[in-house]
DNA sequence: GACGACATACTACTGAGTATGTTGTATTGT
DNA sequence: ACAATACAACATACTCAGTAGTATGTCGTC
């Protein structure tokens, strides 16, 4: 018998990592499946052997770039800390993830919603509602914190959902700019300094 | 002779508007030149007599998205006002385009170097570039403002670059989630309050 | 000898771009 | 003043390349 029979096994992965790269350097649309497979030095036949068509890889580098955002939030929800301070540790985590799962978070980029334009089956509708609750229960956390720091009087922002978009929105963008550089900043001290000027402001005291 | 010969022509702009709106709520590559012309109740023709290329009309809606942003801009940034308040209304005035403008402002989000993918002609890369340096000029306006408020003392960014693209990141991801509600916040209102965040900070005092 | 994991070869369609036809209006020659 | 004509502003009809998806072949392993 096979040493992996559940794991999604590794081969299937490798199209994954392959697509959310290419997905990030040409699109979604102008990616086509034979670029897929020449990045991994394959054909159309492999990537098809593992997924129904197209639009389920783009589901596959979704959901992955979403597991890569709850592993970094999980740990640091629940913490005993002051919601300030767990809202901090959440951004910078955020950052860190958007820096290090580059291709997969750049690649999902044009959004989810746009791609299920068209005839879609049945049964790609469901996995889209799938992935759209995941998306908005990560954000959930984010708003989660926001509400407990206007409870415990460490966070001052009165409407939450629009103080979550105003923050989310600033860390997602980080993969339209962010370009590895030997010179640069490392990706740490991004983190921190971004997730400073969204908590403590621009302002000067 | 013509009533308007020197004006790009109603017609013109009225195709520009309609590739916007399909942009929007298609996305790019998924808006077939028909679909344009069938919003407007035309063909192809019309479309082709005005524009060479499907690219073409890409850049048409993305110069006129920045017309929108310089003319908001513009007025603000050389104000007799300390530096804070001129980032403050030129945030403000952001979010104002990007609900007023929304169309254009989300057709264009999927970016424009990854239209520039495979053969280009001599004279697209030439309005790319063109493009980009437009794009480049309205993101200085914000860190000159940031630069100046370092100065006066009233802003207090040490990397202006990043609270640069931590300001305009937050507020370029208004079009992916405002959707005009009766019920919901007026744009004047989210306007402010965002601003209010990114600059006064989500801390408490 | 069955099946998983691919490769190869083929189909069918979509959609950008083009070539050509049509119509109304302005311009010109007489 | 009035046909002749030129041209702008489209519509219609067609081409053709690229690409998602499929059908079938191959090879190694259990």
């Amino acid at each position: 018998m096979k040493a992996s029979a559940t794991e999604p096994t590794d081969s299937r992965f490798e199209i994954v990592e392959a697509a959310a790269e290419c997905f990030m350097r040409r699109g979604y649309d102008k990616t086509t499946i034979d670029d897929i497979a020449d990045a991994l030095g394959a054909t159309k036949g492999r990537v098809y052997h593992h997924f129904r068509s197209k639009n389920a890889i783009f589901f596959a580098v979704y959901r992955e770039a979403m597991r890569y955002c709850f592993e970094a939030a999980d740990p640091i929800i629940d913490l005993p800390l002051p919601a300030i301070e767990r809202l901090t540790r959440m951004c910078e985590a955020h950052v860190m993830v958007m820096i290090t799962r580059l291709s997969f978070q750049r690649g999902i980029k044009q959004g989810l919603e746009i791609q299920m334009r068209g005839p879609t089956t049945e049964h790609e509708r469901e996995v889209f509602q799938e992935l759209q609750g995941l998306r908005d229960g990560y954000e959930a956390l984010f708003r989660r914190v926001l509400a407990e720091g206007n409870a415990d009087g460490t966070l001052n922002a009165p409407d939450v959902p629009l103080a979550g978009r105003t923050i989310l929105g600033a860390l997602n963008a980080v993969p339209d700019w962010y370009r590895p550089r030997p010179d640069g900043k490392t990706p740490e001290a991004i983190a921190t300094e971004m997730t400073a000027y969204l908590i403590r402001g621009l302002a000067a005291r």
